[in-house]
DNA sequence: AGATAAGCGAGACGGTACGTCTTGTCTTCTT
DNA sequence: AAGAAGACAAGACGTACCGTCTCGCTTATCT
């Protein structure tokens, strides 16, 4: 029985990966996902510029959108954490508030960016659903069931809608960009949605 | 005497576009966006398939994203109408109801390719608004301003805001693929929106 | 008031050939001829140029290169002509030199263009030899045979042969290009030939 | 102690350049030019046929003709040489009899397209000269001189001049295509220049 | 210490799409 | 009729990018 136990991981032989260019790869990519669109990212720009090889990428990413993706995770991987002030709703509605800034800065449109060049591909979109949205998404979904819970909102209430239609039309404007996205819009939705203020 | 009195237009000179080439064009690159993602169309497979030279495409089209745009555009003119029946109020949720269906419908699926596509083209972009997307979102606002005029709306009613919470939760789905865009989930919306039955 | 009685034969039914935009295709070509190589100018620029359209270029030739071809005789018309002045043998070694001189002239090279380009061609080439070439060379077989006639040259002389011993040195830099054709080099080409004078 | 002075060239790092595709890319060239003009050979053809890709063709040729110059190099690469047979005049003699044989073959006509078709390239031209003409015509001009040496010719014979009036007509014939190039032929033009026999 | 395994940068490769260009024909209206 | 304007099919051109592969070197673990 092979139990090398001092190393608490036991790594496998031969050279290991280089953290040095998976950095380098990534944070390329990032910078050129800013200033150019995502189709006029080349795979040998990046390795060019990250001082790597394309062959490298390629054994570590099955595709240049895979980078994307990876390059958009490493960089904005913090979830927008809920500011637990005031009642539930009012927690809700500043998150709602709050998405509406970052969905307005750059790396909200590098987020756009992203869900577009991986809508027609189901694996890269799952990632991007299991790896970034959904973790997102549970923060609005738990403080919802929060509110539920203490009375702040009907026990009928359907959490996946509410929230679908509390951050579904900050999205909407950022993908048709026929109006900007900015707090006012944000307050608007949320007061018509959880105020009933139509 | 010179008899060209009756032709209300003089035509230019020179042998006039070929309304044959440009209806074959645009209905090849629309049955090709629906089998394949607006990328695996190429052009000169546009022009193959078509019996037309690649000439002719780029004479009247500046990019392959433009024929695809138009292709779409030359599909789908016909404007989602209001169907007149019963209240404005319950006008605009039917409105909303049979939007959700033409978004889960093979069009739906292809104009969200298109919005895809063109995000980050200002030009097509505003194309895709001016020609198409402006349009029927004014059906919209005018039956929502009817409902206010008529008193079925609170006369502070924003019509703008209204219309991106009421259809941008569709849209929502339809990018994300979260959740499916169905009939029952427009008509959560209308209640949560219309009926303040959160 | 129409003026036809003139014409001793009646004319065709139809508007006549326009003078006018033959010259102006031959003239334009010429032009365009001396600037560019011959495959740098396409029967399009021709038309534009010439204010004619292509149509008319490809209703009187039946290619670019019977206009290039027909543009050149248009312009070289004027066959170099014998100066008598002298022996037979003199007369011949004058035209030697004037032939290097309009070799080396802008006419020579355009020509030099004429002759690459019907190279692969048998009716373009028939053409070439039949309406310039061969009656330019007959200049040199006359003078050349009135020389032989009057005991200047050898009875046993073969005339063709001899004028392309004269001649195709001439035509040798013009194509390789590896020396500057020029008066001197036609000197010592006649003095080898005609005066033994190796 | 690291020994790596064994090697005594270092390669350079990457992928090597593939000989098979260069081979492949040349002879195939050398084919298509035996069959079609130069002009009727497209890049793509040769892409094709050879197994390689246009990139590739394009990576390592600047143009088609210069991939068209490179096969006929790699073709015909020997250089005619000298018959040490006879005294050096009639061993130019043999050398001028054997080029007919040579710019009458196969190779003869193809050399011609290549002469014609890099006309007016000063790059193409350049390489030509360096590459083969320049080198083919030495051998002339030595045998010239070490005529010239052993007083079988003048000694005030300017040897570039006497090269230029022993091969040209044979080009000229070639090039103008009024006559054939043949033995004959080439016997007449040297017994005119080389035993004054007009 | 040597053998073995795997990662790496450099860069060539086959394949494929792009958008431009040119040729020669065709269509329409005008002269 | 013939001309000017100009659209058209056909298809070659040379560029760009993709993802793979080859090469020689480097960095590690394993024996």
């Amino acid at each position: 029985m092979k139990e090398n136990t001092k190393s608490k991981e036991s790594r496998p032989p031969g050279r290991p990966r280089s953290e040095v260019s998976k950095k380098a790869i990534l944070q390329t990519a990032y910078q050129l996902l800013k200033k150019h669109g995502i189709q006029s990212v080349s795979s040998h720009e990046i390795a060019e510029k990250a001082g790597v090889s394309t062959a490298t990428i390629y054994r570590w990413w099955p595709s240049k959108e895979a980078v994307m993706l990876d390059a958009f995770f490493n960089k904005v991987q913090s979830i927008l954490p809920i500011n637990p002030v005031g009642s539930f709703i009012e927690q809700l509605r500043d998150h709602v508030i709050r998405s509406a800034a970052f969905l307005a800065s750059t790396d909200g449109k590098i987020m756009a960016k992203i869900i577009l060049t991986i809508y027609d591909s189901p694996t890269l979109k799952k990632e991007f659903l299991e790896r970034f949205y959904l973790l997102r998404r549970s923060i609005g979904i738990d403080i919802a069931n929060k509110a539920k819970t203490a009375g702040e909102l009907p026990l009928n209430t359907n959490v996946e809608i509410l929230i679908d239609v509390l951050y579904g039309p900050l999205f909407y404007r950022l993908f048709l960009g026929h109006e900007v996205v900015n707090e006012s819009f944000a307050r608007s939705i949320a007061s018509i949605v959880l105020d009933h203020s139509l």
